[in-house]
DNA sequence: ACCTGAACACCGTTCAAGT
DNA sequence: ACCTGAACACCGTTCAAGT
């Protein structure tokens, strides 16, 4: 057996990707396994190997994808009337993250191994998100020293992803009657106002 | 072999979770297995059955007590004068996130599996915590309506959460050169006040 | 009643062997 | 060059067998 070829590389990441990305949004971080990704995809185990370093590294991927997918949801609400922003970007979030909460649930659960550094793309894709935020939310602060603007931004997503994180796990609801949503709106009409 | 009674049930539950907490906070929640805590402790993995239902439920009496430990340092820091007790509150809190970053992070890595409803002890632990922090907040939100201070601090708790994991998971440090202290007390000044 | 150790069904990862 | 499938060193969990 061997070279099927088949698929191109970046043809065999994709498929790769879409698979976990299935087994993800159904089963959550417990089920996402080589060998179960490989067999969805119909390749053998080794040869994701071929593909990503490690199964960590495939996962980070996924988590890529994810961030900007909510990242392309975000900017879309955005557009609308700068005095409703911040409250659209909250219901978008939101909206995503209920719309898939274990495949959502994967990026907080999934944690690099040893002293875990993080690639350069995924610290670009996550500041590219704050910066894109503060841009969205400069009519809101236009009073705001610009020193305090990326402070405010990154503690209001911080906020969001406690409350999220904290929502999916079944935490949440053990202390609070409220829905998350409502929780985030009151964290950014406090931190950044407007919400 | 069996039957051995060198330590009761309680014994071995208390070594069992002393074991998992040292592994914990020395590899996080990769390193937690079974057959590890149980060779820790010098008994045959079986044997953790007897006082578990299973691997999670070990963690989750260990989150627990991890929850627990913290409860009892932030009712320490709450002792001092009111007006600086969202600010002691803060800096308990991420004292002791810095102080077992890896145990911590098991808190938020962990999930139930299937619909993993948690039981009655955990919701009541975090019940405690909420309902401890608006009795030791009350001077603080002193002119604040009742129904809207158990929600300001459950939105406080899921923010400093939030900020705890991505610091932990190193992903804070990729968007801001502030410690999550600092966004710590960002958001609790904003959000309660007088922090 | 308590504990063991083997067994079962899984893992992530590597790599010689095939085409 | 690409892919396989077996191998290695691990998992969580169960349970017959021993004391």
């Amino acid at each position: 057996m061997a070279r099927r070829n088949d698929h191109t590389p970046d043809e065999l990441r994709a498929m790769a990707l879409a698979a976990a990305r299935e087994i993800a949004a159904a089963e959550g971080l417990r089920g996402l396994a080589v060998r179960r990704v490989a067999e969805k995809i119909g390749y053998a185990p080794g040869t994701l190997y071929n593909l990503f370093d490690s199964l960590d590294a495939l996962i980070l991927a996924l988590n890529g994808e994810t961030l900007a997918r909510l990242g392309m949801e975000l900017v879309r609400a955005a557009e609308g009337n700068p005095a409703g922003r911040a409250a659209a970007l909250v219901d978008a979030y939101f909206d995503f993250v209920e719309r898939q909460p274990l495949l959502w649930s994967v990026i907080f659960e999934h944690r690099m191994p040893g002293e875990g550094d993080l690639p350069a793309w995924y610290s670009e894709g996550l500041s590219g998100l704050i910066d894109g935020t503060v841009a969205a939310l400069a009519p809101v602060l236009g009073d705001w020293p610009e020193e305090d603007r990326r402070p405010a931004v990154v503690a209001m997503w911080a906020a969001l992803h406690g409350l999220s994180m904290l929502a999916v796990s079944g935490k949440l609801a053990l202390v609070s009657d409220a829905p998350p949503r409502s929780l985030g709106h009151l964290v950014v009409n406090r931190v950044i106002g407007g919400g």
